[in-house]
DNA sequence: GTTAGCACTCTCTTCTAACGAGTGCTAACG
DNA sequence: CGTTAGCACTCGTTAGAAGAGAGTGCTAAC
């Protein structure tokens, strides 16, 4: 048995119904709501049919048909096929990326914009910082023994960190430091500093061997970390208004899944193969995570500066409006990232 | 009538058994699990009085007990006089503060601590920067036209700005600037850079006029705007697994609620009055805001140096457990500003 | 190949009756 | 006179039964 043009549209009527409603498609419904010009009876054969071939399935006997995980996969695939779709333009955006003065809460406020325009839920990655490059390091004397680290990297994040020194140092030495710390250190990520650079830079610093040790040592120990890359999440509580999830227990379930980082983490990374910047999807069964079965999950990457470096993740209901939702993730991802490559966060 | 000592111990009873179950409460009930020595219908006598007080109240007739918002309050009133309650330790605090290093993380952390320890709801705000006192000012050049500004308050708070300047700057030129505006600034609050102030700084600056301007700029309009003060929710989804919340609709109205950060904004800072450090409680129709009417609020004001500086609140239903809430709230502020106060954040 | 008709299935809603927890009142008790 | 046992009454909750409704699969006719 093939699936013929007419079993397809017949497919995508019980899809884009069962979207709408929630509820198990009739053959009734899709006579009267599509216009396919046959009757429920035809209808119910083709659906017994479209059931053989497991792309939908009946929740009980005497019910209405739903899509399967492979129904949808089916549907998705195609979707993603002729992706032409016209991109949703995010009202939004702009006034967001205009003002962020840093890139955590930028992406937090991304994720809750996202959630807000497509009412699932959503999660963002932190950058990985393996990969970006120093460009600038500061050394700022806050007290006698106490110094603050500015670190910035291409992508303009910022990162602080304070250490304390056992004996005081002066600013102008600070700013020697400085300087040596740029000289050296400018352009490199952190697996290009290996120890015959550090202690070259050690060797500069003489009497400062201490301060320069300990201002390495916290720079590569923070940007190596893969646990510092953190995962936000938005929208949680849009789940609450699926009927899929009107229990309370699974959708607190599902919730407390999404307030599980490392869970996620895994998820997500899981999800990005070697090809940078492709939607992704999975649906059902295919999740690993067992309390997200009753999910799909659309993900991308982004970059910084052209290196990927972050993903994005929106998670609904199997039944999601996947068209919209990978239409509003592609305009995101594509104004996000020429934002952030052209570095432009400042006022 | 009079609320003798017996009444007070029905009272009680009531609350602490309400608190177990969050069913009405009986006479029967009480007589059982309550060793008062008295019948249930004695009980039930006293417990008409009780209602007759206002301390009590039926859901409906041939229903046990709840107790009423005046009974909460009576019941707290006594326990915040009797406050001499050990104060239980939160062991994961140290960890926390130990390794934070900005404010606003440790703060979003001490959130979800709390909110795991007490199995409650919990706001924490940031600082208000009003009245803190600039440390330390650091300009960085990142691109020939754009420069990051570090500011550094009392209470080690970190701040970062990026702005755009119309012609490149040399990093010398920079640190001289640099110099001359914490020359200044030192232990200046925001209120206190008048014009006058400005305007000596700009004629130090001479051909700079342009950056030092901007610079002051951003620093005065960041430091002053109360907008800057944000307000981190956590353990919302704990607000499900209440039975007062059981109905879905409610619960969503309530975290959407706590989602909205400038109503929240009001409420704290309206229960936070002159007096700082104490416990503060509001409970039910007490809270202005319509869709907490159903909860009650603890909440207390941390300091950094010494000045009061932020709020902490703790939302659960009605019947929570106040006497561990405080106590939980009472250990984590005095570790929170011992350790804020040291500045001691870095590693 | 398509469709109308019909018997059958299964869920969901509605209705009723029974149950149970709890009260208030009255009368008896120490 | 305070305390307690007994009892009728209230009201919410639960269980079960009946009926409605949506939908199917099959058969026979078009």
């Amino acid at each position: 048995m093939e699936l013929n043009d007419r079993k397809m549209k017949i497919l995508q009527a019980i899809i884009s119904s069962y979207f709408d409603t929630a509820e198990p498609v009739g053959s009734r419904t899709i006579s009267k709501n599509y216009d396919l010009g046959i009757s429920p009876a035809t209808i119910r054969n083709e659906m017994s049919d479209l059931e053989e071939l497991g792309f939908i399935v009946q929740p009980h006997t005497s019910s209405g048909r739903i899509p399967s995980d492979k129904g949808y996969r089916l549907y998705v695939d195609i979707l993603l096929e002729n992706q032409k779709a016209q991109i949703k333009k995010i009202a939004l955006l702009e006034d967001l990326v205009q003002k962020a003065d840093r890139i955590e809460s930028l992406l937090q406020d991304i994720g809750k914009m996202l959630a807000k325009e497509t009412h699932y839920a959503t999660m963002i990655s932190t950058p990985q910082y393996k990969s970006s490059k120093i460009k600038n390091i500061q050394l700022i004397c806050l007290e006698p023994t106490k110094l603050l680290v500015v670190v910035v990297t291409d992508g303009n994040t910022i990162k602080n960190y304070m250490i304390n020194i056992k004996e005081g140092i002066e600013q102008n030495i600070l700013n020697r430091l400085t300087f040596i710390l740029n000289e050296h250190l400018y352009g490199l990520t952190v697996e290009q500093i290996n120890l015959p650079l550090i202690q070259s830079i050690q060797k500069y610093a003489e009497a400062n061997f201490e301060v320069i040790t300990k201002v390495l040592d916290v720079v590569c120990q923070t940007m190596q970390s893969t646990d510092d890359t953190d995962i936000y999440t938005s929208g949680t509580t849009n789940i609450l208004k699926f009927p899929e999830f009107s229990n309370i227990n699974k959708a607190m379930e599902l919730i407390d899944t999404l307030e599980e980082k490392s869970a996620l983490k895994t998820l997500l990374y899981s999800m990005t193969g070697n090809e940078d910047g492709k939607i992704k999807i999975k649906i059902g069964e295919e999740i690993e995570v067992a309390e997200m079965k009753e999910c799909s999950i659309i993900t991308t990457s982004y970059c910084i500066g052209g290196e990927m470096v972050g993903v994005i993740g929106i998670i609904g209901p199997k039944r999601m409006d996947y068209m919209n939702t990978i239409s509003s993730l592609k305009y995101l991802i594509n104004s996000m990232e020429k934002k952030l490559l052209k570095g432009d966060k400042g006022s």
